[in-house]
DNA sequence: ATGTCACATCTAATGTGA
C-alpha cells in the first residue's frame, strides 16, 4: 500500500499538477489538506477517472481535507465530535483495505502566544484526545497531514534563525509528542536519519532555491503499521516550477498486513 | 529586503491567512 500526503493550498489552483502527480506516482491513498473549496464545488471527476473515490470535508477559502483511495473508503468521519470546536474543516478519517486513515491539517498559529497560537495548542491536545477516545492503537492506523509543527531541529533549515519560532517552539514540539505518545512513529525518521529533508518551502524570496525548508508535513504511524513501512519519502520535484504549492508531497509504501 | 501565493470582495486594489 503506497500511501501520500499534501497539502495542495488550493484545489482548484493545483488541479492539474494534482493530476498529473497522481497518473505517475499512483498512490493506493492520497490525504489531502487546504482544499479551499465546499465539498460541491470539489473537482471529483479528474480522479475518479483514475479509479480514485473520495471522502471530503471542504471548507470555503480555507481549510478544508480531504481522502481519495483505489479502495472503498468506509466508516468515513469529519471532525473530532467535540462541538463546538469542530466549526473548521481540519480533520477526516476512513478505513481503506482495514488500515483506518486520517488526513488532518493542524492550525498555523500565526505566532508564538498569539491567539492563533493557543488555539493551535488546543487542537494538538483535541487531536490527541480524539485518538484516545475514537481510534484503537492495536489497529493498523495512519495519521498523515500537514502538522505546522518541526519536530526537532534536524527538521529545519537554520535551527537557531527558527529557534522558539513558530513551527519550531517548544509548546508545539511538546503538543506533538503528546500526539505521538499515543503511540505513533513518525515514518519518514524510520527512514532516514539525516536533516536537510524538508516538506514546505515559503513561496517568498529564494527560500526553495537555497533549501531553506522545514519539515512539518508527516506521515506518522501505530506500531503495526510502522512494522510494515518498507520507505517514506518527500517528492521534492513536485515543488519545482511554476504553479507549485508551497507544499511538497510525502509518500510511504507498506506491506500488506 | 514586510520578498509570494490564494482567495475574498461593493471588479479593482486591498485585506486576510499562510
Amino acid at each position: 500500500m503506497k500511501v501520500a500526503s499534501w497539502n495542495v493550498n488550493s484545489i482548484r489552483a493545483r488541479h492539474d499538477r494534482l493530476v498529473a502527480w497522481t497518473a505517475e506516482h499512483r498512490p493506493d491513498v492520497l490525504c489531502l489538506q487546504e482544499i479551499k473549496v465546499e465539498n460541491d464545488q470539489f473537482p471529483r471527476e479528474s480522479l475518479e477517472a483514475q479509479g480514485y473515490r473520495w471522502a471530503l470535508w471542504g471548507q470555503r477559502t480555507y481549510n478544508g481535507v480531504a481522502i481519495a483511495a483505489r479502495s472503498e473508503l468506509r466508516d468515513v468521519v469529519v471532525g473530532f465530535g467535540d462541538e463546538p470546536g469542530d466549526a473548521e474543516a481540519r480533520a477526516i478519517a476512513a478505513t481503506v483495505d482495514g488500515v483506518r486513515i486520517a488526513s488532518v491539517y493542524i492550525p498555523n498559529g500565526q505566532a508564538v502566544g498569539s491567539d492563533k497560537f493557543a488555539y493551535k495548542l488546543a487542537w494538538l491536545a483535541r487531536l490527541r484526545a480524539w485518538l484516545d477516545r475514537a481510534v484503537d492503537p492495536g489497529q493498523p492506523f495512519l495519521l498523515c497531514g500537514d502538522f505546522n509543527v518541526a519536530p526537532e531541529d534536524r527538521d529545519v533549515h537554520d535551527p537557531a534563525a527558527w529557534a522558539g519560532k513558530i513551527h519550531c517552539s517548544e509548546p508545539e514540539r511538546a503538543a506533538l509528542r503528546q500526539v505521538l505518545g499515543w503511540g505513533l512513529v513518525d515514518v519518514f525518521r524510520r527512514h532516514h536519519e539525516e536533516g536537510d529533508h524538508y516538506s514546505w518551502w515559503d513561496y517568498r524570496g529564494v527560500s526553495f532555491f537555497k533549501n531553506r525548508g522545514l519539515r512539518i508535513d508527516h506521515i506518522f504511524a501505530s506500531a503495526s503499521m510502522a512494522a510494515r513501512s518498507r520507505g517514506c519519502e518527500i517528492d521534492r520535484e513536485a515543488r519545482k516550477g511554476q504553479n507549485a504549492s508551497d507544499h511538497a508531497p510525502v509518500y510511504a509504501t507498506f506491506d500488506a498486513g
